[in-house]
DNA sequence: CGGCAGTATATGGAGAGTTATATACTTTCC
DNA sequence: GGAAAGTATATAACTCTCCATATACTGCCG
């Protein structure tokens, strides 16, 4: 049950709708945390039921009215429980390393493929990582960084397997 | 829709039963994916109503009998096709990572507390990853020296920062 | 004017994942 | 003999997550 927690610290960064939570959310892979919009719409609309949230109309400057939402002082108060539980390591959950780990399973030269695709991805989201700032984003662009050197690494380390073979 | 295959591809490796299959993957964090034996073993008779995998009984030496499982060749080819589909980077949901994220809402003293914590955690994680063999263990291995390196760089600046004030 | 793109809210339904619980067999320890 | 611990399978009930879809308002382009 992180989402709802993830939005109260968005909002602890000050007011935003619903829709801004996301952009702010996909914008910044740092936080560790992303959802979708479907999903976001309801659990603010519990947050505000339980009185963690308040709720205000505006208008928008270019589409419908937006709601804008504040974290309240029990909010707050959650949030911060939340922040001081004992930290622990998620079970992970990630279709492309589970791809990447059964690498052994094919030949070579699709292996070679596999992770120059894999060396694109990973190339593109350091590109996007901005010039750095926060702790998240420096330790964002450190694992990125280490991934693709690992990546040249076992790149090289099958090169020099075909030149042996 | 990875779970399947990703089961797939652990018994590719060798027959196992549902419990083995569990424990190779919560035993191997390196391989990206992890899975209740409540989702196993439905995902287990899908694979096996779909002619995927095929189903052995076997006497336990302790407990009830084993049902062990082996690839068929169609299992085998669904698996290659999964493997060759091109890989994307997934949503990002770890807890930690998005406490972390908030460390900056923390007094310095309750942050440092944090990254301690946390430290331990990586540390921990460092210790249990066996020496080095497969691809996909090398890159494990990486990514957790970097983290504690992050961690370490972080403590230290905040070491700093606490000297200036 | 009509259509498209962008902003903004919202719901339904399918599927993925978790928690709790039940059952059953074996060995070990008291 | 009984309790506990480890092995092994299974389901029910629930929550979380994702994808598709709907609505609606605005500005812009042709």
């Amino acid at each position: 049950m992180s989402l709802p927690h993830v939005l109260l610290g968005l909002l602890s960064r000050g007011p935003a709708s619903g829709w801004d939570l996301h952009a702010r959310m996909s914008r910044d892979p740092s936080l560790g945390w992303d959802a979708d919009l479907a999903q976001i719409y309801p659990a603010l609309r519990l947050l505000l039921r339980g009185g963690f949230i308040a709720m205000k109309r505006r208008r928008s400057v270019k589409g419908p009215a937006r709601r804008e939402y504040r974290v309240t002082s029990a909010g707050l108060r959650e949030f911060r429980e939340w922040l001081a539980e004992p930290p622990g390591l998620p079970r992970t959950k990630d279709t492309a390393l589970a791809r990447l780990a059964f690498l052994e399973k094919l030949r070579p030269v699709d292996r070679r493929a596999r992770l120059v695709a894999y060396r694109g991805l990973v190339a593109e989201a350091l590109r996007a990582a901005a010039p750095v700032s926060t702790a998240a984003k420096r330790r964002r662009r450190a694992l990125l960084e280490t991934e693709l050197a690992w990546v040249d690494a076992e790149a090289m380390l099958l090169a020099v397997q075909a030149g042996d073979g």
